[in-house]
RNA sequence: GGAGGGGUGCCGGAGUGGUUAAUCGGAGCAGACUGUAAAUCUGCCGCCCUAAGGGCUACGUAGGUUCGAAUCCUACCCCCUCCA
């Protein structure tokens, strides 16, 4: 399998997705989502409450739940704190999440506080409602982009002692340095012992800043999302693969790069794969990016085990260009010409 | 040899007197995607100078009509179809 050579350790699945397709009694008669996926290694279920909040057209929230609408037939459904954990120990996840209610980027204070409090009266009803403790239930954090009620969310959250927490509603559009910034009030409260879970991210260089910030855990679908765009993560930053200039390019994407799509391919085949259209070349970019994101978290695991984080990021820094700024450069560059 | 049809920007293909540097596709150039709408979306795309804006050259070729033509007329060149 990619993933097991790819170095990966745990997968996430997610419950929005598998309850409306293929439904959780299919899950259930297959012998869950491990037997199901095949895959042996841990697996963590998001609750569906960013699905929901992100997807589905028609979202209702209540003390209750949210009632929403399926971005696949239109079918009506409700989830409840209680049903989300129900359907995540059903599925026989190893870490599952609580329901949440995340505030899109921009709401006024008053309605990012509103869906705080809901996420919390949600988080004690979640852990309520466990059959049992084979599984590890993660509260998360909300309170938007507003410090106060980051730190407030997260000390309520610490106080329920969950066995991890993660933080969410981030990466929603706001800068990154605000970003950043709501990580460190997120984490600043909760518990040393617990990993840290920031939902959502990420790139190559927000992983840097956050694992520099506390978190220990992330999950996204950019490395694979940009990975079939044509954007491929190199030590020096992004690249798009379809530009002119790679079509007679012969070494591999990343010389530093271990992964098999770079130890057999080069970048010209690569560029020849997305010009053509051939599905090869999907597969190959996501499993290159993968494989970068796999090494970098190694290398920034190893770096804290050795004490040298502090350098390891620096370095990192140097030599990656993230895309915002890679972007600037084109503009200036194109305006330059035009 | 006869009768029709047609030649538009890199390619395909709209447009049949002014608002057309010319609809729309494709190709090309560049960009974006962050708790899975899998292959999506966005911008640029004749040349030159610029910040807005301006100038130049363009619809097979050469003339002509007109205030004004890719659009009308004449001649020529080339292509396609049918008949012989």
């Amino acid at each position: 399998r990619d993933l097991v050579d790819l170095g990966v350790r745990m997968v996430l699945a997610n419950t929005y997705h598998l309850y409306l397709r293929p439904g959780p009694e299919t899950i259930r008669k297959l012998g869950g989502l491990h037997r199901f996926m095949a895959w042996e290694g841990p697996i963590l279920t998001d609750s569906g409450g960013y699905q929901v909040f992100s997807l589905a057209p028609l979202r209702r929230v209540s003390d209750q739940g949210v009632t929403f609408r399926s971005h696949i037939d239109g079918s009506e459904h409700l989830f409840t704190p209680e049903l989300a954990v129900e359907l995540q120990e059903g599925l026989g996840a190893d870490i599952i999440m609580a329901l949440d209610v995340p505030s899109p980027f921009g709401a006024p204070r008053e309605e990012v506080a509103r869906d705080m409090e809901r996420t919390h009266d949600w988080a004690v009803r979640c852990l309520a409602s466990r059959a049992g403790d084979g599984q590890a239930l993660f509260g998360i954090v909300q309170g938007g982009t507003f410090p106060e009620l980051r730190r407030d969310s997260a000390e309520f959250l610490a106080s329920l002692d969950f066995p991890g927490y993660a933080l969410g509603g981030l990466c929603l559009g706001e800068p990154k340095e605000l970003m950043m910034d709501m990580v460190e009030e997120g984490v600043a409260p909760l518990p040393p012992d617990r990993p840290r879970y920031l939902m959502g991210v990420g790139s190559p260089e927000d992983l840097v800043a956050a694992v520099a910030r506390g978190i220990d855990l992330f999950d996204s679908a950019l490395p694979t999302r940009v990975a079939r765009n044509g954007a491929l993560f190199t030590r020096r930053g992004r690249v798009n693969i379809r530009k002119a200039s790679f079509r007679e390019r012969e070494g591999p994407i990343d010389a530093a790069c271990d992964c098999s799509t770079c130890r057999t391919f080069s970048a010209a085949y690569l560029h020849h794969l997305f010009r053509a259209g051939e599905l090869l070349g999907l597969r190959l970019a996501t499993v290159h990016n993968l494989r970068f994101i796999m090494v970098l978290m190694e290398e920034m695991r190893q770096s804290l085990r050795d004490g040298v984080f502090e350098k390891f990021r620096r370095d990192f820094l140097s030599s990656y260009i993230p895309a915002d700024e890679s972007a600037r450069l084109a503009q200036k560059r194109a305006k330059k010409h035009s």
